[in-house]
DNA sequence: CCAACGATGGTCT
DNA sequence: GACCATCGTTGGC
């Protein structure tokens, strides 16, 4: 089952966390490849210089400013993309950065958009993940709900039980704001970019 | 194991 | 001209 829009429509904080154990799922060339969130970072308006919002509207971040449960994907160092789903309020400029999945469907396919074989490899990242399921900044500002890239509820696929435990770290990556516990994971889960 | 570094290009000052 | 919400490789233990 799709995410319902009250479900988007939370703090940001609270989406970080409530999207662990969804599903995040992508159809190209009629196939579906994708898997189980297992790690994501809050970026928020207020005190947080580290989010691309931070000041202000520009012309890449315009998306973080639309509706929540739209896509924002940016390009960064040159090379890979990153995923978002925009949260919070319309016009408020915030977003969750999806940093890792545990691979489930398409395999394959990933495992081809990687070059690599090896599983854990595949989407513990944000670049990595973008990667695998062939996210470009063709897909910045489309509906997660409605587009070719969706989010499911956790309850959605029968792969695993649907109970997890959350925890929390500093955010990966990052200079200004690094201090914030912002980052939330599965526990124990082998899919994380890192430990906590 | 791990720290260091280069690739690479869009965005902002 | 500097800075990046990164990753793969390299070279040291």
């Amino acid at each position: 089952m799709l995410i319902t829009k009250d479900e988007l429509e939370i703090p940001t904080k609270r989406l970080a966390k409530s999207l662990l154990g969804c599903f995040l799922v992508h159809t190209v060339n009629g196939q579906l490849i994708g898997g189980r969130i297992v790690e994501t970072e809050a970026y928020l308006s207020k005190n947080d210089p580290a989010c691309h919002a931070h000041k202000g509207m520009t012309k890449r971040n315009e998306t973080m400013f639309s509706r929540p449960g739209l896509s924002y994907v940016y390009l960064i160092y040159g090379m890979y993309h990153c995923f978002n789903v925009v949260s919070a309020k319309e016009g408020q400029g915030e977003a969750v950065l999806i940093r890792a999945l545990e691979p489930v469907f398409g395999l394959e396919e990933m495992k081809h958009n990687r070059n690599t074989v090896k599983i854990a490899n595949l989407c513990s990242g944000p670049g990595k993940l973008a990667q695998a399921l062939a996210i470009t900044k063709e897909q910045n500002g489309v509906c997660l709900r409605k587009s070719q890239l969706r989010l499911h509820r956790r309850e959605s696929f029968k792969t695993k039980p649907s109970r997890i435990k959350v925890c929390s770290s500093t955010r990966i990556g990052i200079n200004q704001g690094s201090e914030l516990a912002l980052r939330f994971l599965i526990e124990k889960n082998p899919f994380v970019s890192k430990p906590a």
